[in-house]
DNA sequence: TGTACATCAGTGAACGCGCGTTCACTGATGTAC
DNA sequence: TGTACATCAGTGAACGCGCGTTCACTGATGTAC
C-alpha cells in the first residue's frame, strides 16, 4: 500500500498502476502479490479501509473538544488541511478512485464520504440545535462536498506555495461561514412549500 | 473524440484507454490515430475545449431568460441536470481527468472551471446587489462547487432511478437555497475582522 | 479541358516492451507430540 | 529437548497478449497552369 502512494505521488494515476509496478517498488517480484491482494481493486479497497480509519480518527479530534462554533471551524480547518498535507497520497488516491475507480471502488468510497457527512449530521445538532432534524444531512452534505473540492484544490498547489495555501484556507473559511449563516436563516420548508 | 466517451461510458478510465483502443473503436488502424492528434493528451486537451464551448454555451442559455432568482435557480438546475444526463460521458470525462488526468489536463480543466466561476460572479452582481464585490468570487466557487458534487452524484445513480434523481434535484435546490439565504446574510468583513 | 503535382487520411507489416497470470519450487517460522 | 509436519511469504522461468511507435506505401481530393 505505501507502494501504490507513491507511485501516485509520482504523478500516476491509480487506475492505471500495473500489478508488477506496485510489487517492483515494494522490492518483490511480481508474483509476490499474490500472497497479499488478489488483484489491484482488492488493493484499492484495502486502501479505502485504511482512508477511513484516518478520517474516523481525525473527527474524533476534532469534535472533541468543546468549544464555540467559529472556534471549531477554523480549528477544524486548520487540523483538517495539515492532516491532508500529511497523507496527501492517501487523498489524492481517494479522488481519483472517487471518480476514476472501478464500481466497487467508487461505492466503497462513497460509503465512507456518506459516513462522514452522516457523523457531521449528528454533530449540527448540538452545535446548531435550531437546525430542523430533517434539513442537517442537507447542510451537512453541503459542508462534506465542500471540503471535499478544498481538498482538490490543496492537493493541486505546487510545493512551498505558502501563500496560495493560506489563500485556499481563508477562503473555505469564509465558505463555511457563509454556509452556517445559511442554515441559521434557512428551513427547507421555505422551499418546499410548493411540493406540500 | 466519441470513440473516447464511447470508451468511457462502457466504464473505463481516460487515463487507461490506449491509443489502439481509441483507433478500433473509431474503425481505425492504430497508425491513423497520428493523423489526428500526437498522443493521447493531446486528444484529452481537445475534449476539455469541446467541453468548455458546451459550459459557455449552456450558461448563456441559463443567464439569458430574465427572472427573479429562486426561478432562475430551479431553471437552472433543471436545465443543468438534463444537460449533464445528455452528456454524460463528457462529464465523466471532466471528473475522472479533474482529478486523475495529467498535470496539462488537470490544468485545462481547472481553468475552464474558474471561469465559470467567474461568468457566475459577474451574474451575481445583478442578481444578489447587496453583496460586496469582493465577496462574489467566493459565493460563486461555492455554488460552483457544489454543482460539481452534484454532477457526481448524478452521474452515479443507476439508470432508471427515477426517484433518486428527483431527490438529488431537491436537495440540490435546497442546498442553493441556503447558500443564496447565507450569502444575503453574510459579509466577510465579519469574519475578516481578526486579520484587519 | 487536360495534365502534373501537392496534400493528406488511411494502410499493413514490424519492432521491442511491459503486462497479468500459471507453475513448481524454496526456505523460514510456528506448532504438535 | 528433539523431531515431524503445516503454514506461508517469496522466487524464477515461462506463456501469450496488447501496447506505442517506426516505416514505406496507397489512393483520393484539390490546385496550378
Amino acid at each position: 500500500m505505501d507502494s501504490v502512494l507513491a507511485i501516485i505521488g509520482y504523478g500516476a494515476n491509480f487506475a492505471s498502476i500495473s500489478l508488477r509496478e506496485v510489487a517492483k517498488t515494494a522490492g518483490l517480484v511480481p508474483t509476490s502479490f499474490y500472497r497479499h491482494f488478489g488483484d489491484m481493486e482488492e488493493l484499492g479497497l484495502a486502501m479505502v479501509d485504511e482512508l477511513g480509519l484516518n478520517l474516523r480518527r481525525l473527527m474524533r479530534g476534532t469534535f472533541d473538544a468543546e468549544q464555540d462554533l467559529d472556534e471549531l471551524i477554523q480549528h477544524a480547518i486548520v487540523a483538517y488541511h495539515s492532516y491532508v498535507l500529511d497523507n496527501a497520497n492517501l487523498f489524492r488516491f481517494m479522488n481519483q478512485a472517487r471518480t476514476g475507480g472501478t464500481p466497487g471502488l467508487q461505492d466503497a468510497i462513497r460509503n465512507e464520504v456518506n459516513s462522514v457527512i452522516g457523523r457531521v449530521a449528528t454533530e449540527l445538532s448540538q452545535l446548531l440545535p435550531s437546525l430542523k432534524s430533517a434539513d442537517r444531512e442537507v447542510v451537512a452534505g453541503l459542508i462534506v462536498s465542500t471540503l471535499l473540492d478544498d481538498t482538490t484544490s490543496l492537493l493541486a498547489i505546487p510545493k512551498g506555495q505558502e501563500a496560495l495555501r493560506n489563500e485556499l484556507t481563508e477562503r473555505t473559511m469564509q465558505q463555511m461561514a457563509l454556509i452556517v449563516r445559511g442554515a441559521e436563516h434557512w428551513s427547507s420548508q421555505a422551499h418546499n412549500e410548493k411540493a406540500s
